[in-house]
DNA sequence: ATACGATTTTTTTTT
DNA sequence: AAAATCGTAT
């Protein structure tokens, strides 16, 4: 039996007891609201409610799948069968079984950013736009728009117009782009993150019996994180809440950080108005921060206009101010970081009670070379994702190639690993293989040495090898045989051929034979892979390391849900934190501050705001540069310095 | 015409 | 670190 009264504040116990219909919960950091959420879901199973019939909707996979762990604590295994994990997630499982009413196969693969990416430049290419004189703008750029314009339901005008005023003279041809990606995304059976989410909606939107049928499913609908939803997902939980009308939405509009994929804060707003007597909640109690912590991300959030009215009380007790550290450089600045760390390891904090935060992932850059000089553990969890890697994704290309002949992009990323294949001959190779109707035959052909040229003979001889012995393995469909199969054929040879650190690359791909054990089928194993993040913070259990205790850098927006009694903030200047392309769009001003809070509401004991003077390595190269606005509007002139919100450190040479 | 290596530039944030 | 750019070799 679980001891709710006992277990939880008053606060927390409103909403886990809260009855059935619509609910929001806001929920201020540190307020415990997973626990609120985690205890909600175990009450219900506990009053009854079939798992089956909870869709528990998250912001991150490990979110789901550590919240339903926490429920399989409280109450033991009735817990699985509850439908956990991203909107993306979600999305996938259920395109998957209807796709085909959507004009793709059940074998559609993921795009992942980089994938999407090549396809639309390659659509770029097609249309023949920007050969000319002025450089049209970057694919990425252009999938920012046509992203944006995906998740905000909005015209690509509007986007444009609203945040991207340079493009404007473009925007013709951004129409073309647009229009001839999603014609391609069909006729390759791909869809990309935006498709999962646009694609569920119009499924739900345009088919009654389907939409019937999961509206009758889920019974309760819980969201976490919802002030970084975007009016699809909206629509979708909307679409499956008609029915029971039990939804309940957690979140906390001062922690939106994620407006640029087009998250909309003001979902939260428009709650109440969309779902009539929806009761409200607020979890205002802070178990986290120290008292001088928390009245400083109070202070700043303060200068945010547009937020629910809410106040933050902590239970803590004592605590220090913020300390506020100008240095020279970033030179200092990672000398400063390091030493401090290396002292607060020394005085009993363990490492990974120490997180450095930072607004983008080069800004760790000389903090890292710092760490490793000075032998200290550390991860860093931002930057290129493990799954995102050149080599994992040919090993990956390989798979795809076997689950679906005619994957365009797969193919062409393999050949272009084979000598004299570049990317002209690999499209003209592509080509004849994609008109023979059996693409795994007429790699074999022998029409196409001619067709290919005759230097790329040698190349494409080695990859019938290697690709006899890869089709010969994958009869059984499991993919680790598939992935040794062709690490053995070949492709262990030519990563060391093609890069300098291939150590620590086949050791990645040790992980990745690991890691795929687990799947039944290579479809499975594609799917859950280009939904996934990281291998070690989602999976973290096949990695058999021992835990070793670490500093972690991380970017604030990775940061978010997590806690450590001490955070560092590195170049807290004007133009880093905010950061100054992110001022340009509107409400960047605001969003970043919410950045800022965020990071200040992660330290449980010890926050360091380090700004560097000079904005570059050494003293000499670089330009001056203020520090932050975030930290400068909190201090008052009219308080003595011991009364500010901060203390100001002076920092001597190191 | 094509492939590829060397050099320079540029880094927002993520499912 | 990766992408864009440029020059050279085939």
């Amino acid at each position: 039996m679980i001891d709710y009264i006992n277990e939880l504040n008053a606060e927390q116990y409103e909403v886990v007891m809260a009855p059935d219909g619509p609910a929001l919960v806001i929920a201020g950091a540190g307020s415990g609201k997973t626990r609120a959420l985690t205890y909600r879901v175990a009450r219900l199973i506990d009053e009854g409610v079939n798992p089956e019939n909870i869709l528990l909707a998250t912001f991150t996979n490990k979110a789901a799948k550590s919240m339903l762990t926490r429920v399989e604590a409280l109450i033991g295994s009735k817990a699985s069968g509850v439908w956990g994990g991203t909107f993306h997630h979600l999305g996938n499982r259920i395109l998957r079984k209807h796709s085909g009413l959507l004009g793709y196969s059940r074998s559609y693969s993921i795009l992942d950013r980089d994938d999407a990416r090549q396809l639309l430049a390659s659509c770029i290419a097609d249309l023949g736009i920007g050969t000319g004189k002025d450089r049209f703008p970057k694919p990425a750029l252009v999938g920012d728009v046509i992203g944006l314009a995906e998740n905000t339901r909005n015209s690509l005008e509007y986007i444009v117009t609203k945040r991207y005023q340079n493009l404007f003279k473009y925007i013709t041809d951004i129409h073309k782009i647009a229009l001839r990606f999603r014609i391609r995304k069909k006729e390759l059976n791909v869809m990309d993150f935006d498709d999962l989410l646009v694609n569920w909606l119009q499924l739900l939107r345009e088919h009654e019996d389907i939409r019937e049928k999961y509206a009758g499913q889920f019974v309760h609908v819980l969201v976490d994180e919802y002030q970084d939803t975007n009016v699809v997902q909206a629509e979708i939980l909307n679409h499956l809440a008609v029915l029971h009308n039990n939804i309940m939405v957690v979140g906390d509009d001062s922690q939106s950080i994620y407006s640029f994929r087009g998250a909309d804060f003001t979902n939260i707003f428009s709650f109440p108005a969309k779902y009539k007597n929806a009761r409200i909640f607020k979890l205002e109690t802070n178990y986290r921060s120290t008292p001088p912590i928390l009245h400083f991300a109070n202070m700043s959030i303060e200068n945010n206009e547009k937020q629910f009215q809410k106040k933050l009380k902590a239970v803590r007790e004592g605590g220090a101010r913020p300390i506020y550290a100008p240095m020279r450089d970033i030179t200092q600045q990672a000398n400063f970081v390091v030493q401090r760390i290396i002292e607060l390891f020394d005085a009993g904090v363990p490492l990974d009670e120490i997180a450095v935060l930072y607004r983008a992932h080069y800004h760790s850059m000389e903090l890292q070379m710092e760490l490793v000089r000075r032998r200290v553990p550390f991860v860093v969890r931002s930057g290129i994702r493990f799954f995102e890697q050149a080599h994992i994704k040919d090993i990956t290309a390989v798979v795809r190639i076997l689950v679906n002949p005619f994957d365009e992009l797969a193919w062409k990323r393999v050949l272009t690993l084979f000598d004299k294949i570049g990317k002209a001959r690999a499209e003209k190779i592509w080509k004849f293989l994609e008109s023979s109707g059996v693409p795994h035959n007429a790699l074999f052909s022998s029409d196409l040495l001619e067709n290919a040229g005759k230097s790329a003979e040698p190349g494409i001889i080695k990859m019938r090898e290697i690709f006899k012995r890869v089709f010969e393995d994958a009869k059984d469909d499991t993919p680790w045989k598939v992935i040794e199969s062709f690490l053995a054929a070949g492709y262990r040879d030519l990563l060391t051929v093609r890069y300098d650190e291939s150590a620590s690359r086949e050791d990645d791909l040790r992980q990745l034979v690991i890691f795929s054990r687990q799947f039944q089928s290579l479809a499975d194993f594609l799917s859950d892979l280009a939904l996934m993040t990281n291998i070690d913070e989602e999976n973290n259990d096949f990695r058999h390391e021992v835990p070793e205790q670490k500093v972690v850098l991380s970017t604030i927006h990775q940061a978010k849900g997590l806690e450590w009694s001490v955070v560092f903030m590195i170049r807290c200047s004007e133009g880093m934190i905010p950061l100054a392309r992110a001022l340009r769009e509107p409400g960047g001003v605001d969003e970043e501050r919410r950045l800022f809070y965020v990071a200040t509401t992660r330290a449980k004991d010890q926050l360091y705001l380090c700004h560097t003077i000079m904005d570059g390595n050494h003293g000499y190269s670089g330009k001056p540069c203020a520090p932050s606005r975030f930290i400068e509007e909190l201090a008052a002139p009219s308080l003595n310095p011991h009364e500010q919100p901060f203390e100001q450190w002076l920092i001597d040479e190191i």
